[in-house]
RNA sequence: CGGAGCGUAGCGCAGUCUGGUAGCGCAUCUGCUUUGGGAGCAGAGGGUCGCAGGUUCAAAUCCUGCCGCUCCGACCA
């Protein structure tokens, strides 16, 4: 994408409604724009960070077998009153009516019509387990919104939903979206720790909250130390297999919010010098509750025995827009943002240290159309901006990867490759340039 | 929902107390000079001062009502 055709609106100033350093970020850099309280327009770059958060979150449900879907963002309300959630859900959800006086309402969370949907096409066990999701815009009339993406009234979440026949296949299902929500968030270079947490409006016995830990979360959180350093489950985790002894070891570690946290209980089993008491960011949230949907709504499967019974539920959510905010809070610093790969809104930064010259057009060019060829996305800043206009901007996008390209430098044959993580900087041909960014990039994206 | 505060140019702000030509910095546009870490000079454009009433010869400024936004607290992916 050259920068002279994108959409960039860069501030270089923090708008002052903006507390914490992702929202300062996301408006700087042109990512995102207020429309309202809590409700935000994703422009261009933020835009793909979003869809990129996305994809991850998408191909890691897939491979943990829970198959995409996609409802609507706008619901009858008497679906809600089937479960008595109409009445129960309170301001927080957005009533509308239609202009033949029905109640609707923007979907605060699905499980009603995921319900509705399932006992519609269900009949048996032999029917189960299944894992549904989608990817949709949430509303919730949030009191009060806050932090930019982090706590927006209108949120992208992604929500599974699980059906067994029983209590263990339930439990196994709950187990594949732990494992999925823990590679998920490894994926985007962040560590995330499963705890214990209460299961607030949506009801049940078993909940996880997935926290990333951040200075800024909302959520105060204590855990053991050795969470942090526990192996991620690898890409070719057998899903249908036995992920029992996985949950086991994460869940054998304190690691509690504070509604459920246990003062007694975490001094006695972790080390004094082990004890984390933090903040951090829910990231994602994971449910069982049995038939609190299915008893009511007369979701039953016939099971082996000729009986019917309520179908055993869960759900299981992550914060795709939040992540973006989260994503930034665990990786910047004083210039901006700094992306992992896998979620960088492009690869590589081109910077033209001279846009008109002869020679470092040229080798912009080059560099542009075989880096371009070869799947790396490149932002060429191809304005008449100034080089320290240049590089200002592209350490508040926060690219990975700068390629800087300048007439002095190409005189003594060297461009400048620049890693934006660590400031590291080589100087070398424009050819072995694009090999190593080509190479490094490639790398990067390698899911483990 | 309780408490506090703020709405003046795209962004950051001054001016409001004490009514009298709507300002500053950045950004934008034009010209020239510049081009290796947020350039210099010269010029230009852009605002019914959140909205609606009221007081007054005169309102960004005083009064009333409304709307919007932010912060602190209680609630949540």
């Amino acid at each position: 994408m050259r920068l002279t055709r994108f959409y960039l609106p860069v501030l270089k100033e923090t708008p002052s409604e903006a507390q914490i350093v992702s929202h300062q970020l996301m408006l700087r850099a042109g990512m995102i724009r207020q429309q309202s309280a809590g409700i935000y327009a994703w422009l261009p770059l933020g835009f793909r960070v979003l869809k990129k958060i996305e994809q991850i979150v998408r191909e890691e449900q897939d491979r943990a077998g829970a198959v995409e879907m996609l409802m609507p963002t706008i619901q009858p309300a008497d679906l809600w009153r089937e479960s008595g959630r109409y009445e129960a859900y309170g301001k927080e959800m957005l009533r509308i009516k239609d202009r033949a006086d029905r109640d609707m309402l923007f979907g605060p969370t699905n499980e009603e019509m995921i319900t509705e949907i399932f006992r519609a096409g269900v009949r048996s066990y032999k029917d189960l387990p299944r894992l549904l999701y989608h990817i949709q815009w949430k509303f919730r009339d949030e009191v009060r919104p806050r932090f930019g993406v982090m706590r927006g009234r209108e949120f992208l979440m992604k929500d599974t939903y699980s059906f067994d026949a029983d209590e263990a296949g339930a439990r196994r299902s709950y187990n594949k979206m732990f494992v999925a929500y823990l590679r998920t968030f490894a994926r985007m270079g962040l560590t995330s720790i499963p705890m214990r947490a209460a299961a607030g409006p949506i009801g049940g016995d078993l909940s996880h909250e997935f926290i990333v830990l951040a200075e800024t979360g909302e959520s105060a959180v204590f855990c053991d130390r050795k969470l942090l350093d526990l192996p991620v489950p690898s890409a070719n985790t057998g899903f249908d297999g036995d992920l029992q002894p996985v949950i086991d070891r994460y869940t054998s570690y304190y690691a509690a919010t504070d509604e459920k946290h246990d003062v007694a209980e975490f001094e006695t089993k972790v080390a004094k010098g082990d004890r984390i008491a933090a903040r951090g960011i829910e990231v994602g949230h994971i449910f069982y509750f049995g038939a609190k949907y299915s008893a009511p709504m007369r979701a039953m499967v016939t099971g082996a025995d000729g009986k019917d019974r309520p179908v055993e539920m869960g759900s299981y959510g992550v914060g795709v827009s939040r992540l973006a905010g989260a994503v930034i809070e665990a990786f910047h610093d004083d210039a901006g943002c700094k992306w992992p790969v896998a979620v960088a809104p492009f690869h590589v930064g081109l910077v033209n240290l001279k846009q008109g010259d002869a020679a470092a057009d040229g080798a912009c060019g080059k560099a542009y159309d075989a880096m371009t060829a070869s799947g790396v996305e490149v932002l060429y800043d191809d304005t008449q901006a100034r080089p320290g206009e240049k590089f200002a901007r592209m350490d508040l996008i926060g690219l990975p990867f700068q390629l800087i390209v300048g007439p002095r430098g190409l005189e003594a044959g060297k461009v400048e490759v620049k890693r934006r993580a660590d400031g590291h900087r080589d100087e070398v041909s424009l050819d072995a340039a694009i090999d190593m960014l080509k190479r490094d990039v490639r790398s990067a994206l390698r899911v483990a």
